[in-house]
DNA sequence: CTCTAATCGAGACGGTACGTCGCGTCTTACG
DNA sequence: CGTAAGACGCGACGTACCGTCTCGATTAGAG
């Protein structure tokens, strides 16, 4: 899932103790950043100074700035994906609507730096990706709705929407959200074709 | 609308025919680069090489590179947004729907290159910033939804339900392409509170 | 000697009132900027806004923002030069020297921003020009200080020692300059052969 | 004396093969360009081109193009200020002089760029100021002539003395060349008061 | 006293160099 | 001998100024 699993492994290494305390240092050093200014502002000279890491070390990890967005990307969207996942394979979307409310919330504060720092297009991106992955051997692809577009609208709405609910100054609680999260990002798609 | 317009009316001086030609050039050089690559990788050199235009000239009439795809975005916007209108008079949405996406489609070139060469966001932007202007004047502030989701989830989910047609290799027509739109992007708003 | 004279007359257009006030303008606007900052830090706008004048009426009169110092420099130099010249062809330099020295102070403000502004370089250049087309006919060329390097020094020396005196804080008086600059600048070039 | 010195020192750090290799390099290309052209017309482009390092190192190492005409200034002028004290300090000035001479004469093809480019201005003032230190301690202030002008007309003589001398088309030999700058530079500061 | 043409102010423009910034590579010193 | 520190090449940015240009508004001189 993560760069660290995969680049070392290509040299043939193991991930050393130091390498991972490295690797460990920059997704954490990236998250404050996050929040303060939008991803495109930060610098990898503030990542690595933040992590205690030497600048060049950075590209010995990674391969780009955006790689390791990715990587903290990846790890996050995984989690929400196993909480999204659900709302499709219940009749009762609403249960499953508000468990990943309630999840988002609980971890809100990792989530508003993910959602309104510039982060959120790639964010989105890989949630769209592993969506899609697991959309296209279970849905209907003879409905209304193209399955692609089905999928891209859902993750869509879901951004927006969350993103929205952690800016907001005086959020509404977990079970309203989730009671408008469900009838704009979840119901639509579910429409019968007539 | 334009910077034309309001720039030098507030100098206190017209806009010359050197200056409008130089304006219009540079918005004019802007869209076939877009069709060519993402925004963010087009330097202000290239906009004003195909324009024609000296490089010191594009800092007096924009601060930005940002500037002038706000320009053009907010251009375009207002011509769509006075398609977009009058869904919300109107008991039936869907003909205005179909408006909207027979417009679209009409000028795809165009809007292929402003929702996917990465000055979407921008034009996103720009469309939220006039929609919400619009919105808060005419809808009901007690509903379930606040309006400025309602018009935030519109603007989004038309926008990615657009940029995934023009994206599309085999793009459904337009009637069927306003169905879709009205059921994903416009209908959920319209829902009863319960 | 001006610029003046010789531009127009070269069109075959005598300077209307307009020009010769302009003409003005700008030789009195750059003065008190010499006296601000370096001439190489005095842009041509600057100089056009003091004098109140258009920015591209400058290059009606000027080719150049050093033509404009040289036409200043070439100005004061000629009544200098008619100052200095008298100490080449009588016994008592000193007395001429005190004349020179007495006029520089007279006119110390004026003399003060030539000097060390920036423009000593273009006007020692003049001077030297001016000097050399005197000193070639009336000078013995077969001592034993070849008649160009007398030249150079002279100048180079005066124009030195007066813009000591003139940057001083507690500059000597008139008579003690005198002095001091016929004993460095003067008597070394009369000295006998050995 | 030269930046290499100076800069990493204060940063607590050694300076690199591969900085004083870039250090070296840029000191080489000016000299050249110098002979080439004026000062001023040379770009910092130039410079790094012709030295093969990255324009933006330049400003890594100078803050600017006149910093590094100054470090090279500075340290020629170190080596040719060593010829030259010995003339205050001995009765016989001639022998000095004729040695100061003969050390440019050595040198012309750099001495001929320092003095005819443009960099003579800051050649000047570097031997100046370095001249001022040596004075201040060593001479006698109650003379007729200020300390502080006796090493300006000395120093300025010096210079335009010599790059009237390297200058020359049929320039005279070192012997006579150190006469007449024993006579114009040298004695003149030594005459007795009256 | 008016009409016409030169000249002016204003300032946009093409161009060139500057100095800054950030990336991703590459070297070097140190543990 | 491998890792951290950071110098470097590259290239885009935005700024400043130059000298040229276009364009009304002004004004001077001929009729």
């Amino acid at each position: 899932m993560t760069q660290t699993d995969a680049k070392p492994a290509a040299s043939g290494r193991r991930e050393s103790r130091k390498m991972s305390r490295t690797h460990a240092a920059l997704l954490e050093a990236l998250l404050p950043l996050l929040e303060e200014k939008a991803f495109e502002q930060i610098t990898v000279r503030e990542i690595t100074a933040r992590a205690g890491v030497g600048y060049a070390t950075f590209f010995r990890r990674y391969p780009d700035k955006e790689a390791l967005l990715h990587d903290l990307a990846a790890q996050e969207i995984q989690n929400l994906l196993t909480m999204t996942l659900p709302i499709f394979h219940t009749a009762d979307t609403t249960a499953s609507t508000e468990a990943l409310c309630a999840y988002v919330w609980k971890h809100r504060k990792l989530w508003r730096a993910l959602l309104t720092g510039g982060a959120a297009a790639t964010l989105k991106e890989e949630y769209l990706r592993l969506a899609l992955l697991v959309a296209e051997e279970q849905m209907d692809t003879d409905a209304w709705l193209p399955v692609d577009l089905a999928v891209r609208f859902c993750v869509t709405a879901l951004v927006e929407t969350l993103s929205w609910w952690l800016k907001h100054d005086a959020p509404p609680d977990v079970h309203v959200m989730a009671g408008i999260v469900n009838r704009l990002a979840v119901q639509p798609v579910f429409l019968p074709a007539d």
